[in-house]
DNA sequence: TCTGGGGTCCTAGGACCC
DNA sequence: TCTGGGGTCCTAGGACCC
């Protein structure tokens, strides 16, 4: 049996941790450059706000209900995530931890020892108690079943955070249940054709041949067959993998037309991407350098661009990064365009003790091997851009708009919050 | 005026090899 | 007129996830 602990409404909960004025009223967290909600209280919810709505758009509406709006505070919500994984560790050794706010547990033997409902009860009690966030758990004999199963646990309250499918019958009902598009794998593309084709819940899909399936959509669509059948097919990662491939990019808060402005803000991902890369030890090949107009400006001239700059030998030091990637850029810029947004991308990444060597290197990788550990500890240290490139500047003319951040509350001293006595 | 960011996997088809 | 049978690697595009 597989558990999925879910945590609900993960970024809303943790704003509301910090500041109880926020219990039972509509909430929201807006995306980068506080561009659309990508969280919303169930009050939220209730007024009609969806998943990825404009917030321009709903701005009057969240004034109207005294909705309480956030920017995102990655830094707190990576934090609180740690915290939640941190008590599911003591109920389980198997642990996927596969997105910030959702982790598989794998309950492999346990049925023998433990009634599991009252064991996922006791898990979310204790997520709730220790950190403050409300969660919901589904157990069942696959993943994308215990998918389902934390869907229902979140939706009707009569399961009171835990659903449990564990027989024949459970399981035909929860199919029975689902939407064909809130299954796990199928996503917009496959639930407008299934539609088409009249299949409009999980078990409908489980009516048809293996061999359509596999047609149609492929391994990985006969994957999500057959899970839905009970048959586990996606087994757990425990282990997280290297990335293969690191993206830093953002929309600026204002449009770009000059080199000179557009350079620090590339500069500044590929120190971001660099970093990245030494973290998981991992060097990259390539470097991707794109800069795009804003495409939602019909009125204005469109212009979008990107360059791979390959490097003699792969690489995690940031000036050398910088100085492939600012190539990259002169490459691609034209000045007579107003941008909205650029992004870098590590590609070819490799282990940094597996990095073939070149004949005609020139450079010092000792010396830029120091440099860069000396930069982290800094920066790990002091905050994040304590030591830079001159390169990078300030960011005052291009960095995302975050009117409506919260606090650092757990990650930063200054923000601690105050008791009183 | 305002419109997010970051990933993975699979497949088909073309280029190339012997 | 006839014109094989295997392979590998790479890329673009499409699907999915949070």
């Amino acid at each position: 049996m597989f558990a999925l602990v879910d945590c609900n409404n993960f970024f809303v909960s943790c704003e509301r941790v910090f500041d109880s004025r926020l219990e039972g009223k509509p909430v929201i967290v807006l995306s980068n450059n506080d561009g659309c909600a990508i969280a919303r209280s169930n009050e939220a919810k209730a007024l009609g706000i969806k998943m990825g709505a404009n917030y321009f758009e709903i701005e009057e509406l969240c004034k109207k209900h005294d909705v309480q709006v956030f920017s995102t505070n990655f830094v707190l919500y990576a934090d609180m995530s740690l915290r939640v994984r941190g008590l599911l560790a003591k109920f389980c050794p198997e642990i996927e931890d596969y997105s910030i706010d959702e982790s598989f547990l794998d309950f492999s033997g346990f049925e023998q020892y433990f009634d599991l409902k009252t064991y996922c009860s006791r898990i979310a009690k204790t997520v709730k108690q220790g950190t403050g966030i409300p969660v919901s758990i589904g157990v069942a004999p696959t993943k994308t079943l215990a998918k389902i199963a934390s869907r229902f646990a979140k939706k009707y309250s009569g399961y009171k955070d835990v659903c449990i499918i564990d027989s024949e019958e459970k399981r035909t009902k929860a199919l029975q249940r689902c939407a064909i598009g809130d299954v796990w794998g199928i996503g917009r593309r496959y639930t407008k054709r299934l539609l088409a084709m009249n299949i409009t819940t999980a078990y409908d899909f489980t009516q048809l041949s293996r061999a359509w399936v596999r047609k149609n959509m492929a391994v990985t669509g006969e994957r999500t067959y057959r899970e839905l059948l009970g048959e586990s097919c996606v087994k757990m990662e425990t282990i997280e993998p290297d990335r293969q491939t690191i993206m830093v990019s953002r929309s600026f808060g204002k449009m770009i037309g000059d080199y000179a402005t557009l350079s620090e803000a590339v500069a500044t991902y590929t120190g971001m991407g660099a970093a990245k890369l030494r973290k998981q030890k991992s060097c990259a090949k390539a470097v991707l350098v794109f800069i795009h107009t804003n495409h939602f400006r019909a009125d204005l001239p469109q212009y979008s661009r990107h360059i791979v700059v390959t490097l003699p030998v792969a690489s995690n030091s940031t000036p050398e990064l910088l100085h492939y990637a600012l190539e990259g850029l002169k490459n691609i810029f034209q000045p007579q365009f107003l941008y909205k947004k650029a992004g870098v991308m590590m590609m070819e990444i490799v282990p940094e003790n597996a990095v073939q060597g070149n004949l005609f290197d020139k450079i010092d990788r000792v010396k830029h091997h120091d440099l860069m550990k000396v930069l982290d500890s800094v920066n790990e240290k002091y905050g994040r851009n304590t030591l830079k490139f001159a390169v990078m500047g300030d960011g005052k003319a291009w960095k995302i708009k975050q009117e409506r951040l919260s606090p650092c509350y757990t990650t930063r001293l200054l923000d601690f919050p105050v008791t009183k006595s």
